[in-house]
DNA sequence: TTGTATGCGTTATCAC
DNA sequence: GTGATAACGCATACAA
């Protein structure tokens, strides 16, 4: 294909590196597979040549025959969140580190990709596909996955019917959000705090309902009247809007839960420089994720943390096992929280 | 391979859906490539039986034979910032509308990833490749790629030795800064701001030095003193510290420029909640990027705009434009930049 | 409009 | 330990 010049480089191939090594090019294979035989000078010699000639095996072929893409494909709601690009940020340098790329996918919250999204995506013949929120129905997935090991990140809670259901029927994350919430509302209860509110995220989303019904289980155990729900939508700009409406249209309240940490901020904000509300002295106020951002001064936020990087470490922990072994039974991987415990609650 | 119950599921491929079809193999090829010639009821019923079947042809199989991949990849850095998780993000949005998916590779700035990551990633056979920032050297980028198109963010600054060269190797995207820091320091001279700092980025990166080296000159232009430099990387942390120096050690300042907006917000903070000045009233603050949360009203930062839309446009027009015409000349594109005011100086 | 034959670059199988 | 040969799933040139 054009080489004349234009900016578009051929590349080396398997036949020319054997041509010059004076070998088969099935040798020129083995040379780039560990496990394969071959006499280690005569691998030592087409190695070097192959990088002298800048060549890498396609994996492209290589997937073909060997049935592994080296590929794993995230999907993501269509405008990420901070947690969100932390997560693929480390998710990323985890799984190169394993020799995996990783395929970037959108989707919208509302399902209704789902179906062309999958097919899409399949086509790409991903070894494995992480769902990372709400974004995909289970049932969808596994219908159109094809060849790929789903991961999906579950949030169970106690009681619910979910956990009812007869084992989980792919690989999943659960995420216990219970010692952190628990931790959370002891710590409010212990500052005497009355009336709660929680602003919540996407109605929908599996993420917010968790933290919602988690929230309102523990205040009932400890005998508290159920939190004032703000619909939200994990968005700075709802919150805070949610956090107006909370002060202007309804009671107010002493402290407020947000749905995430990127809430959280705009609660802050609303209370203090529209509301002029003092945080904590007047308002508690409490956020989920941890992200990077939730210790910087002007927020310094009480958070309930998710470790993200034992999630990572966990995720691909689930991926690495699935691939090495296809027909295991379901894996679960646990992750448990605890709060942090920063400037927005005293 | 293992499809005796387990959890990986058999694809569909074009043989069967011919053959459920009554058809041959080809007429399942062209009914999934419009641009072929088929009978028209007879492409539909195609589609419908592989939709019936989940068929989706294999990409990697497509790419063999026609030498594209769909797959652009896109080289960050170790650990994102804002502003290059939000550029992946809305990059991949548009991408995967085009029918490309994004393969997202990591690594580290000090180049000593370079060789190998290149090659790693050349095994993958992207259509494209973006170097975002400086973390791949533009020669060992051209050198390792083979057939992918690289293409490059680029700052160039009135001149610098770097405009004299003969013209871009390769694809390039030119971000002028010189409207938007202009603007900046028009608006600082208009309140009487005296003595001016900038807090770096890290020092090699050419998004750092050209911002630098273009505020000195908008300076010296207008007849001000060069600006004190204080030493970050992009982080909150290190601008948070860079700024405790300048005014603990150092003399202060009357405002100052951060090399990004996320340090901006370190300058912010170190100045309000540690040194116990006011913004603005006794300190301005100027960012670079206008990331989403530079409008949340605890920092409400003034700001030098990259449009972040327009940017992926434009680097989405050049991949595209280059694939359609792989021997044209160098392409580039510019990008101007321009300066919102919000409530850091005033 | 349609089908047949060939090749893309690699690994797996089987000989030796 | 090594090399020939056959796949992998698809698109294209060519013939019909």
């Amino acid at each position: 294909m054009s080489e004349e010049g234009g900016m578009i480089r051929a590349r080396a191939t398997a036949e020319m590196v054997a041509q010059r090594a004076s070998v088969s090019r099935v040798a020129v294979s083995r040379a780039f597979n560990p496990h394969t035989s071959l006499k280690p000078e005569k691998r030592e010699l087409i190695l070097r040549i192959a990088q002298e000639l800048n060549y890498t095996p396609d994996r492209a072929a290589r997937a073909l025959v060997s049935g592994r893409s080296h590929l794993v494909g995230i999907i993501v709601p269509d405008v990420c969140s901070h947690w969100e690009s932390q997560e693929i940020d480390a998710l990323t340098t985890a799984l190169q580190a394993e020799g995996f790329a990783t395929l970037l996918f959108k989707t919208r919250t509302d399902y209704s990709m789902d179906e062309k999204l999958l097919s899409y995506m399949r086509g790409f013949n991903p070894d494995s596909v992480i769902a990372f929120v709400e974004n995909v129905k289970p049932t969808t997935l596994v219908r159109f996955l094809g060849r790929a090991v789903p991961i999906y990140v579950h949030y169970p809670h106690g009681g619910s019917v979910d956990d009812a259901q007869p084992g989980p029927l792919h690989d999943r994350l659960n995420v216990l959000q219970r010692a952190g919430v628990e931790q959370a509302v002891a710590l409010l209860e212990g500052y005497k705090v009355r009336r709660i509110a929680y602003v919540s995220g996407i109605g929908k989303s599996r993420a917010n309902t968790a933290r919602e019904l988690m929230l309102r289980t523990v205040m009932a155990e400890r005998g508290l009247p159920p939190p004032v729900v703000a619909p939200g939508d994990f968005s700075y700009e709802r919150a805070f809007a949610a956090t107006l409406d909370l002060f202007r249209v309804g009671k107010g309240a002493d402290a407020i839960f947000a749905a995430n940490d990127v809430g959280a901020f705009g609660v802050i904000d609303a209370l203090r420089h529209e509301l002029g509300l003092r945080v904590p002295e007047d308002v508690k106020v409490i956020g989920f994720d941890d992200i990077a951002q939730s210790h910087w001064k002007s927020y310094n936020l009480t958070t309930v943390k998710f470790d993200l990087d034992e999630r990572v470490r966990a995720l691909v922990r689930l991926i690495l096992r699935r691939l090495n072994n296809p027909d295991a039974p379901a894996l679960q991987e646990t992750l448990q929280t605890r709060l942090v415990v920063r400037g927005t609650v005293g």
